[in-house]
DNA sequence: CTAGGATCCTGTCAGC
DNA sequence: TGCTGACAGGATCCTA
């Protein structure tokens, strides 16, 4: 779920309603979901919020960080005077917390919470010192953020992995950082390319196309607001699937193509459920 | 080294 | 209604 635009949506979220507060307490709910100690991040001060990838970097005034990783169905939720949700979005934000998919929660010092909800527990916070984060596998061999990310460099990595569908390459996270399944599916829209093609058949035109549409597709989901729960009321009053602000072939099969008109079909590429428009994208 | 598939876990939905 | 299998916005581990 969360990908570079939700955990970015995330942090600028907890920096407004968590930072300068102190943990007092930590609950683990399931063990599975909390590595390392939770007395060492008992009674520190929450000093930042940073983001890598999809990763979310939660730094402590004693140098050590927790680290997030929301995998599949990770949500973080705040209950401030006003609730902050964010992440794998489903009904879950709008119960009681803790709830029956929370894992992890703690106690802030002005009396709020934190929760960490993961229904598939394929996440987990983790309590890291400098030592850890210099050498833990996914930091270090994480790409480079999208828009740090040089035409040139993607055009390269394509070359590299020439025999692998565009999918695959992007989805990978050590060739570029925060490309989830919606977005690979909304950046190959933008670029018309088509999912499957291998990286070793695309031009360079094509290559720089990719990039810009990755870039745009993620910055535009940040700009809307991410998945945020409050933000979207559709004019019925219903509350609407954030996909549906920006979304343009993700989940919309048997939809018409908004660029061509063709129809929106879904298939399966990279072990995943691929969207494409069969009219624009070759 | 790359590429592809199984796997972790739980819930939902379609089809019988 | 109850069962079964497929699938789900991720990443790792194993194999060829």
């Amino acid at each position: 779920m969360p990908e570079l635009p939700e955990v970015e949506t995330i942090k600028r979220g907890l920096e407004k309603c968590i930072v300068g507060r102190k943990i007092n307490s930590v609950h683990i709910l399931c063990e599975k979901s909390f590595r390392g100690k939770p007395e060492l991040i008992e009674g520190q001060v929450i000093s930042r919020i940073d983001r890598r990838g999809k990763a979310l970097l939660i730094r402590l005034e004693n140098n050590l960080t927790i680290m997030v990783h929301l995998r599949m169905t990770g949500q973080m939720i705040h209950d401030g005077l006003e609730r902050f949700a964010a992440g794998h979005p489903d009904e879950s934000f709008h119960e009681k917390m803790p709830g029956r998919f929370t894992r992890v929660y703690v106690d802030l010092d002005d009396g709020t919470h934190l929760f960490f909800n993961d229904m598939r527990k394929f996440g987990f916070w983790s309590v890291m010192d400098d030592l850890d984060l210099a050498s833990d596998k996914f930091l270090t061999k994480l790409g480079a953020e999208p828009w740090d990310m040089k035409a040139e460099d993607f055009w390269g990595m394509l070359q590299k992995h020439s025999n692998s569908p565009v999918k695959a390459a992007i989805l990978d996270q050590h060739n570029i950082a925060g490309v989830g399944n919606i977005y690979a599916d909304e950046g190959c829209f933008y670029a018309g390319i088509l999912p499957w093609r291998k990286c070793g058949d695309m031009d360079r035109e094509e290559s720089d196309k990719l990039l810009e549409g990755l870039c745009k597709v993620m910055q535009a989901s940040i700009d809307s607001g991410g998945s945020t729960m409050k933000d979207y009321v559709k004019a019925d009053g219903t509350r609407g699937n954030y996909l549906e602000k920006f979304a343009q072939v993700f989940r919309r099969e048997g939809c018409e193509c908004p660029r061509c008109g063709s129809e929106i079909l879904k298939t399966r590429t990279a072990g995943r459920g691929t969207h494409y428009c069969k009219g624009c994208q070759k």
